[in-house]
DNA sequence: AACTATTGTAATCAAATGGTGACAATAGAG
DNA sequence: CTCTATTGTCACCATTTGATTACAATAGTT
């Protein structure tokens, strides 16, 4: 799987040093000297990161951007400006761009942050997962990885992870669980709740060294 | 509310400089040359942001952290680097570490990082959260940080503590208490109260410095 | 229909919790 | 300062709670 970068810098010269130095590390890359034909690259291509110049002529990068997060278009961004006031790079980050970089740049520069960026985005956004330390499920498939390796859940098992997921960090007491993940309006006890986190625990974390889920006594469970 | 930065870092060079523009931005600063008196300080102050060298003589910075954040000590860290190479990044990451900057880098990039981390650490630390002091609750979590360290409460000293920080001022009898934290139609004595007050005062301050709680003789209790 | 996997329930055990009583410490009235 | 009511502290133990296992009931598959 290659990772396609696009780019969008109106000084030539840039734009040809940064896609020479992006794909000398091997990503695939698309530059282009103004936003005008971005829209429809991006409906057609699967685009990784998008590298966005604010200070273009005409449209300013960071309302394209904007316009993009409208259309629900949630592609990492990294800015690069020249601007390197305060307010310029909020203003960036608050319309969902990813990180920013401040011309002049070294290259070496570009390419850390074009790689943490990936690894965290990468990581979280592979389309509908959700993850949780390293456990990451995928409501659609229903399936569940941990640190690499499939896992098989029933069903009832991965509804508790999902409500578990969906709601780190926060206690979800019995009665919560069997109303969301039961579902139903048949009547179960307490106990049927610790069972079955039972049995999700033995098979999330076999050897009990990860300590995923606390049970807060008196209360109920929680992911944290 | 000024914003207090701690620094380390064992370039004393740039440990000055930092502090130099840090301060310059309307941050407070405390700098130090190793993690030596950090733990301690960090148990006295509130901080609100950690920057750490990873390349100390001894000690590795993200070791430190990681030694920080088993004890229940969550305040944001960016460390700082003279590596630059993927895996070192990484590992900051996952030790907890909010962010990272690699030497060399200009005042303006720390300065723009260094807000950009309090900007979102700063909101979201707030979120469902209730205060008195320097004690934050959260009902969600049922989690207590006292000066940026959590502590362990029992679904009866929670539930206590909540009620009297959202009552904060206000002098609680303790039929008040029995009905509202107790809860059932149990019939209680008043020692009971006293007796859960003092445990929870042992558990949120065991040396008896803070006098959070204040007994109001003949009536009850409050946090004042 | 027979078999298997899944899930609810009951029973058992261990541990945490918290109510109570006894006594010490303390505060406040006189 | 003395006395007494009130509160703090400690230790004990009954109760509650949760983990675990086994087993029964149910659903799903071949």
């Amino acid at each position: 799987m290659n990772t396609l970068i696009l780019i969008v810098e109106d000084e030539e010269d840039i734009l040809e040093l940064m896609e020479f130095n992006l794909s000398k590390e091997g990503f695939e890359t698309m530059g282009f000297l103004n936003t005008k034909r971005v829209s429809q690259v991006l409906s057609q291509e699967k685009v990784d990161l998008i590298l966005m110049d604010r200070n273009l002529p005409g449209t300013e990068g960071s309302e394209f951007i904007a316009t993009l997060r409208k259309q629900g278009i949630n592609t990492p961004v990294i800015f690069i400006s020249a601007k390197d006031k305060d307010e310029d790079i909020e203003k960036g980050f608050e319309r969902g761009g990813d990180d920013y970089l401040t011309k002049p740049f070294s290259m070496k520069e570009l390419i850390l942050r074009v790689k943490a960026i990936l690894r965290r985005t990468q990581k979280t956004s592979v389309e509908g997962n959700i993850t949780y330390r390293d456990i990451t499920i995928n409501p659609a498939s229903r399936t569940v990885v941990i640190e690499n390796s499939s896992i098989d859940l029933t069903k009832l098992e991965f509804d508790l992870l999902h409500e578990l997921i969906n709601n780190q960090n926060i206690v979800l007491d019995r009665n919560y669980l069997l109303e969301n993940v039961w579902g139903n309006d048949d009547v179960y006890q307490d106990r049927t709740v610790n069972v079955a986190i039972n049995r999700l625990k033995e098979k999330i974390d076999p050897d009990k060294s990860k300590e995923y889920l606390k049970t807060v006594r008196g209360v109920g469970y929680t992911l944290c």
